[in-house]
DNA sequence: AGCAGTACCTGGTTGC
DNA sequence: TGCAACCAGGTACTGC
């Protein structure tokens, strides 16, 4: 399940096989994935120069002059780049096919998802894509703050745990992290955010940072398999402090961890170390 | 506007 | 053993 660090991991994981490298061909084995794929996909982007890959969210952009590419991971979605002659199994959805340089072999960007949540969109040049233009700001940079959930939460009833993964709010805080950085912060998941102290605000936003780049960082990992045919990593699992962890003791303190379910979504917490 | 509920999808797990 | 039911979860949509 792709979060945020690892659409970013797969970002600088493909990053070196793709900028700078022409795109010769685009197969699409199915016509839609979570949304149907615009055809003209397949008639803009061969031809093209990749000239960079942005993350915006748990999207990845393909920019070329024509016009960009967005990807969506979804649940379980995959990008790898392989050689053209990789076998194709039974998920992977679409192939970009790249040019062979003096440097750099003929290449496929690969596609794969089993459950098909992820998707393929095409943005024109100069425009931004529906999908984007009304997203909160990036975890990671001084935009996203303890001021801004405060300011944004004020005389919300709605569960703090779902104001923090509302993308409008504040994009790339999923199910996992969600639940862990209202542990780390102290925060009931299940108060509503209107009720959150400015103070317990900026706790939060600090905490999100962190595990997100401490994430990202130990996203790394991923790099060296990247070309495995799966390199799921299980490299935060060992580290959780709640997530999943429904009657085991809290690693501060004990205490049985609870589980419930806000907004159809498993929330776990420690009673006694968040308040 | 905000919020709760629902749908999408399929591999893996659980229960009978 | 075989099959059905259920779960995971990001995102968008519907209806109150």
């Amino acid at each position: 399940m792709p979060e945020l660090p690892e659409v970013e991991t797969t970002r600088r994981g493909i990053a070196p096989y793709v900028v700078g490298r022409r795109v010769t061909g685009v197969l699409l084995r199915r016509p839609n994935l979570r949304w149907p794929i615009p055809p003209e996909i397949t008639a803009l982007l061969p031809g093209q120069r990749i000239d960079a890959v942005e993350r915006r969210a748990k999207y990845l952009l393909l920019h070329t002059e024509a016009g960009s590419a967005l990807l969506h991971l979804g649940m379980t979605g995959v990008l790898r780049v392989l050689p053209p002659d990789a076998p194709v199994g039974r998920h992977d959805h679409v192939d970009i096919a790249l040019e062979r340089t003096s440097t750099q072999a003929p290449r496929i960007l690969r596609f794969t998802d089993p459950r098909r949540f992820g998707c393929l969109l095409w943005q024109p040049p100069g425009t931004i894509h529906e999908r984007l233009a009304r997203l909160g700001p990036e975890p990671l940079t001084d935009a996203f703050d303890g001021d801004l959930l405060w300011r944004r939460s004020r005389g919300r009833t709605a569960a703090v745990k779902l104001f923090l993964m509302d993308n409008a709010i504040v994009v790339g805080v999923g199910n996992i992290y969600a639940s862990e950085a209202l542990f780390r912060a102290g925060v009931d998941p299940r108060k509503p955010a209107g009720s959150i102290s400015r103070a317990r605000y900026a706790r939060l936003a600090a905490e999100v940072k962190h595990l997100l780049a401490w994430a990202i960082e130990r996203g790394g990992t991923t790099l060296r398999d990247f070309l495995a045919p799966d390199g799921a990593p299980g490299y935060f699992f060992r580290e959780l402090m709640v997530y999943g962890r429904t009657g085991e003791p809290c690693r501060v303190c004990g205490t049985p961890i609870r589980q419930v379910t806000l907004g159809q979504r498993s929330t776990f917490w420690c009673p006694r170390c968040q308040r």
